[in-house]
RNA sequence: CGCGGGGUGGAGCAGUUCGGUAGCUCGCCGGGCUCAUAACCCGGAGGUCGUAGGUUCAAAUCCUGCCCCCGCAACCA
């Protein structure tokens, strides 16, 4: 990485629910994670992506049954078949993978608990909740309708149509009712812990109708497939307490190892926590509150990200509208799609998703735009210098405004990473590649070598877009990694060595390509895809 | 009166915090150029900014009512 500004970058996903399909929804998160994370690796920074399996729960019990194995095998298969795949097809640079089931989790998990009821914020208490017996567990509201016909006046299961019993069992509670008015006041304290602001209002008019205390626990009697109680072994932990500490046992709460300790002090509060916004309430109000009753600081954002819709309608499942990662990069590379959701959508917004779209977007900008620059660029190169990088000579306003565009750019494609605009950052960075297919048309370098005469003002040109190209490939790096490693083989790796060791402060700064070094040949970065 | 998001030229979006020429990408039409991935550059057509009213010298932007679309409604991850 660039020499190290000291500063540590810590960026967490949600845990993958190991029994779904990895559909894109699941994959526009991590890529938005992923390019927060490089982004930051970039400019200098100690920056860590964590990501994982959620592998606990009643449902990953029953289908792993269902497929006649444990769940631990079960849920084995799912992470080695979906779930690392997944990171893979969309080109994942995390530096971690915590699975829930592993001892670095469980065992810490369990120390978090007993922290909490030895200082009194669990306890033990009675949960009564309407039960449905076909389903075998306890249906929200939302699941139950008023009874019809001889159920008439009753409350049934809206899956079995038949009323729901009254149940009680002892549970363990967390005390999050008492963290009311300490989240409201942190919330206050700390205007950017939720975001976009849409998140926060809604986050916050939620705590003002009142928290109640959670239920943490299952009794075994139910099902045991789950974080045992420290204290009392006929109880599991509840998964969503156990999925949410996945944030702090990954990088080291709670051990015993020395340089794990030194590495959760230097990590932990994480600097944004990446959520879809169905799951923010759990990021944005328990989460904190269980950090706050063990001592420990929330993380320093939490960023609740908008819904990809397929035909203006929520991606799901049941309306076949879940679309597979692969099914868009098997076509269109790991880049494209990387590039076209960063791009597309502004990050905090639902947005669209449409193959029309990608594909034009694909075209235009990518092909046209960035690829066909780096292409006419090069071959201007070849075809007048021989491919050696000319210098340059005395530049002309015309030339300095291309310079301005560049540091203009990378300012505030910067600025813009730190709002967690990424949709924002990556506009910003184009106005490089337009002005410089602008510039190329103005200058008409053609024109200048068909007379020896402009030799130099030709060399200054074709120097000043090189440098430009030297710039986009960094800038451009944390977003497209493969086509922008490609590029820097060609235009930067001589002069400059790894892509890795430039910052992004350089990337605004003109003239570090060394005139003299040897350019290479640059394969297609993106090409055009025929029309099925 | 449950909560929230949204309704801007054909499509997808930005702009609404701090009122003052309605912007971007794609598509369409016309022109230029030829280094390049039939790519690049310039110009143009196209919008009563959901609707009704209010405040103001001035509203997409502030206030009120209404209509429509979408998501959520916590111990189902």
């Amino acid at each position: 990485m660039p020499k190290n500004s000291g500063a540590s970058f810590y960026a967490t996903t949600p845990i993958f629910y190991v029994n779904d399909a990895p559909h894109i929804g699941h994959a526009y998160t991590e890529v938005a994670t992923d390019v927060l994370t490089r982004w930051h690796r970039q400019r200098g920074e100690n920056a860590f992506m964590l990501t994982g399996t959620d592998e606990h729960g009643e449902k990953i019990l029953r289908t792993a049954a269902a497929n006649d194995t444990s769940p631990k095998a079960w849920a084995d298969k799912l992470v080695a078949d979906a779930w690392l795949p997944l990171l893979d097809t969309i080109d994942i640079d995390n530096q971690d993978f915590i699975r829930t089931t592993e001892p670095r989790h469980e065992a810490n998990v369990q120390k978090f608990l007993q922290h909490l009821y030895d200082t009194g914020f669990i306890y033990r208490g009675e949960y009564e909740g309407n039960y449905c017996v076909g389903c075998e567990e306890y249906k929200t509201e939302g699941d139950i309708l008023p009874g019809e016909g001889s159920f008439e006046g009753q409350d049934v299961c809206a899956i079995h149509s038949k009323p729901v019993e009254k149940l009680a069992e002892t549970n363990y509670f967390f005390k999050l009712s008492e963290f009311e008015q300490v989240l409201l006041d942190y919330y206050e304290a700390n205007p950017t812990f939720i975001q976009p602001e849409s998140a926060r209002n809604e986050v916050i008019s939620f705590v003002r109708r009142g928290l109640e205390d959670l239920s943490i626990s299952r009794s075994k009697e139910k099902f045991d497939w789950g974080i045992d109680i420290p204290w009392d072994d006929s109880h599991i932990t509840y998964v969503w307490f156990d999925a949410l500490l996945n944030y702090i046992t990954a990088i080291g709460y709670g051990s015993d190892d020395a340089e794990l300790q030194e590495r959760f002090k230097a990590l932990w509060p994480a600097s944004v926590q990446v959520v879809g916004k169905d799951i923010l309430r759990f990021h944005a109000v328990i989460w904190p509150a269980m950090l706050l009753a063990a001592g420990l600081e929330p993380a320093k954002r939490v960023f609740g990200h908008g819904w990809l819709l397929v035909g203006g309608e929520k991606m799901s499942k049941s309306k076949l509208t879940g679309i597979a990662p692969s099914q868009i990069t098997d076509t269109w590379g790991s880049d494209a799609f990387r590039y076209y959701f960063m791009k597309a959508i502004s990050f905090g917004q639902d947005g669209s998703f449409s193959w029309e779209d990608l594909s034009a977007r694909y075209h235009a900008e990518l092909a046209n735009g960035f690829g066909n620059l780096a292409s006419r660029t090069i071959a201007m190169i070849n075809k007048y210098f021989d491919g050696v990088l000319p210098a340059a000579g005395e530049l002309t306003d015309v030339d300095r405004g291309v310079l301005a565009v560049a540091a203009k750019a990378a300012a505030d494609a910067d600025a813009a990473i730190e709002e967690i605009a990424i949709h924002d950052a990556i506009a910003s960075i184009w106005t490089l590649v337009d002005e410089l297919n602008n510039y190329i048309t103005v200058q008409e370098p053609w024109a200048l070598a068909k007379d020896d005469a402009n030799r130099e003002r030709l060399g200054t040109v074709m120097y000043v877009i090189a440098d430009g190209l030297r710039s986009l490939a960094i800038l451009l790096a944390p977003v497209i990694p493969k086509a922008t490693a490609k590029l820097w083989a060609a235009v930067g790796q001589d002069s400059l060595g790894d892509l890795s060791e430039q910052s992004i402060a350089s990337a605004g700064v003109f003239g570090a390509l060394k005139p003299g070094v040897q350019i290479h040949a640059l394969e297609i970065l993106f090409p055009r895809v025929e029309q099925e």
